[in-house]
DNA sequence: GGCTTTCGCTACGAGTCGTAGCGTAATGCC
DNA sequence: GGCATTACGCTACGACTCGTAGCGAAAGCC
């Protein structure tokens, strides 16, 4: 998780209640303080544990909020109801309830705003958070392609970048109307929404 | 700008070179120390004005990093290059190379996600920068109304309903290309966006 | 000149950061 | 059981930033 564990053989080993305790501190004080207000000391004082000991585990704030965030989204997967459309509508309205809760909106887009002067912090986050978003387009697209509904795509280069560009699309579109515009996106916005997305896609496929 | 200046008919003027050395200054700092280790007397230092004075016009590091990232979005305004197309990709093209400057990458994330819980910010946010940009978005979509490229839509609030997702979408995707797949929106990720995203839309619009 | 507001400067208490040092607790190896 | 090794809780510390207060000087309007 947060460093390497490479094979201490030897000694007292590191609590795995404390790393739970601490990652869900970490999201409470997010909710309660916000990224800006929120103390590393404050946080120790949650979990019950020594703020020498988060310093042992985590190089710093940006890390340990991005641990603490990435849990909200492991319990993401696409829902097999039928159809692409219905499918993608099924994880977008996943994730789009994670983001509706404090903890996200308030730590995701700070790390990501840190991410842009720290190299380490942004593939810490690629790892961690995004390649497991990047995973459900794949499977939904993989299991479209084998009910027909999407053409199989011969390139894999041609393939990866589509893969891309649709991620960036559904999620972005996700978080700037959570974030930004600060609206909730129902049920009703993403049907909107993944009804132009698939429009565009199979145009697209059908004229290339 | 920063604060009201009601009818200040007396005393000593504000100074207006202040204010813009203030402002640069904190773009130069943004690109140099980043958000998290930005202070506003490194800030104060580099524009030559005492840090009290910073105080006297902001509330604090949110509201001046707002301001000062707002003015890299004056120069945006939509070509006329004859299409809808055309148009949507010019500006979209200048919207990501504002993006792709560091200054705006490190600063409008964190001040987006401070927004999450300062409802204030949220609201200084939305009128000096994504309202701006949403007037882009409205005068693109009139405009190829009267070439005849988008049907004419009756209803005010389902109009209002698809500019903001519009809006959502466009922006949302290039935001996310740039800071959290770190990739640039160059030229050719530009059209493919735009390609599906349009085809979407007349898709849309056809069969209501 | 008189009034008002802004400016630069200094100083201050409060809070946070990240680290060092120490004694204790928990585990593996012999 | 004894020993080495590592993690833990606790305390203390210097360095830094924050945001404010107070002061005299400067720059405008009447």
């Amino acid at each position: 998780m947060q460093s390497r564990t490479p094979a201490s053989r030897t000694g007292r080993p590191r609590s795995a209640a404390a790393d739970t305790a601490i990652l869900a501190a970490t999201r409470q004080a997010l909710v309660e303080l916000g990224w800006s207000k929120l103390t590393l000391s404050d946080v120790a004082t949650r979990a019950g544990v020594a703020k020498t000991t988060l310093y042992r585990r985590w190089a710093g704030k940006n890390e340990l909020v991005v641990d603490a965030v990435a849990e909200l989204f492991d319990e993401l997967e696409v829902p097999d109801l039928g159809s692409l459309a219905a499918d993608i509508e099924g994880v977008v309205v996943q994730f789009a309830a994670i983001l509706a809760r404090p903890e996200a909106r308030s730590g995701l887009m700070a790390v990501v705003a840190e991410s842009t002067r720290d190299d380490a912090l942004r593939e810490r986050i690629r790892a961690s958070i995004v390649d497991r978003q990047m995973r459900l387009v794949l499977q939904g697209r993989a299991r479209a392609q084998r009910r027909g509904e999407l053409p199989p795509e011969p390139d894999p280069e041609e393939a990866a970048r589509t893969v891309g560009l649709i991620f960036d699309m559904v999620a972005g579109a996700v978080v700037h109307r959570t974030l930004v515009s600060g609206k909730p996106a129902d049920e009703e916005w993403v049907h909107s929404f993944i009804r132009i997305l698939l429009l565009g896609l199979v145009g697209a496929a059908r004229t290339p």
